[in-house]
DNA sequence: CCAAAAGTGTTCGAACTACACCCATGT
DNA sequence: ACATGGGTGTAGTTCGAACACTTTTGG
């Protein structure tokens, strides 16, 4: 690749979109919005914009989230490019997919709406403009591979979280069902989990524990050759 | 993302560089050339070009390397953008990058010296410019984790391979050194290779027995559910 | 005959799977 | 008192890891 004299070289609009994933305790969501002009009216769609000039792509999607959520510092990794020549109804767009975890309770709600975003299963997808199934779909296979090798689980789960929370968010990244002992047989055992006195009562009269991810612990076992493994 | 009317937003030069990995029996190669001319002179680079108008993403990325290697159909994927703002020496470049695994029987040493291009051992690379390590190191660990759960290495081999050839190439992309027993039990139990009674002498006064892989059986092995994993 | 690489089975332990009952509490 | 979800232990099996010697043949 030659460096400098590019002149004679096509330049294309970049664009940005984001698959931002949360879970409400139940289910698994992705952020969507519902476009409200043609056209397309109707369909439903990733948030996403451009890259700019002076940012570099990791930064537009930075940008991006921020500007739709008005959240900051959020896990993000990049999904890849999606380059296909009519892929945009308008003129080309070469778009670079990032998914985020997030926790949905930082989300503002106001904000949400004046996006006409919602939450949407990721389980039962509406109608998506261009390519931006595909996009979620690819996301969801990278966090299915990460999830089983790093601990960013817990990137979607609120500070404090109990395991049969833990265990749903897992079954539904997986989809699969798992066994309730095994699964914290497990967790026990990686040891780099907090058990707190206090319990959540929200779903059930007894109450389950909290727990609390411990990044230290985790940190110092990693250092140790430690591999986590679900 | 609206569509159309994006007038007013920045458009950049979009490159592809291709991690082109061989194996030739003994190391797993990466081709390289070594720049002829300033800026860089003399460092060694990936191969690459711009993608066009007519042309998506992929169909770039298998023109670049068609075009340097003359070599088509080849099993080429995705390793993702790099956007650093300053990642090029020259004007604002994102980059796209593909790895490919070739048959480096398939390729003209003409063309090679043609390019100035050259086989370097992944294991020693020599200092390249931009953010191409990177690039290979990323298009690596793909190759780490995807070799694992589907049969691509097959893909860096001739069309009939030894036993000793194929543990070879694994330990280069796992990194490791692997017991000869337990590895031909594994690959013998999966079913999906055939042993031939002709024997490659190239490397031992014995001989080893060539060994092809049936795409056949493994895609009727799939089909029953059967995944692959090494 | 010897050097050099190919080829071959068994044993052990770790990790995963399957599985069923009691507990705590709010209503 | 009962319904609801939380919490716990064991036994069996499978899979991966470790390990050493014989075979072939060209030089």
């Amino acid at each position: 690749m030659p460096v400098a004299f590019y002149q004679e070289e096509e330049r294309f609009y970049v664009a940005i979109d984001c698959i931002i994933l949360g879970f409400n305790g139940k289910d698994l969501d992705v952020l969507l919005y519902k476009r409200k002009f043609e056209p397309m009216k109707g369909l439903w769609s990733l948030m996403g914009g451009f890259v700019r000039a002076n940012e570099s792509v990791d930064e537009a999607a930075a940008r991006v989230l921020a500007d739709c959520s008005g959240i900051d510092h959020v896990y993000m990794e990049q999904v890849g490019a999606y380059g296909e020549i009519h892929r945009d109804l308008g003129e080309r767009v070469i778009s670079i997919a990032y998914y985020a975890l997030v926790n949905m309770n930082n989300f503002n709600p106001d904000m949400l709406e004046a996006h006409n975003a919602q939450w949407v299963k990721v389980s039962e997808l509406p109608e998506l403009i261009f390519d931006h199934e595909q996009m979620i779909k690819d996301a969801l296979a990278i966090l299915r591979r990460k999830a089983a090798v790093q601990p960013i689980g817990f990137k979607l789960l609120p500070e404090r979280f109990t395991m049969p929370q833990l265990q749903r968010l897992y079954e539904l990244i997986y989809r699969t069902t798992l066994d309730k002992r095994n699964f914290r047989k497990k967790l026990c055992a990686m040891d780099i989990l907090e058990k707190l006195d206090e319990k959540d009562k929200s779903s059930s009269k007894r109450g389950a524990h909290y727990y609390v991810f411990n990044r230290e612990k985790y940190n110092k076992l990693l250092q140790q050759g430690y591999y986590f493994s679900l």
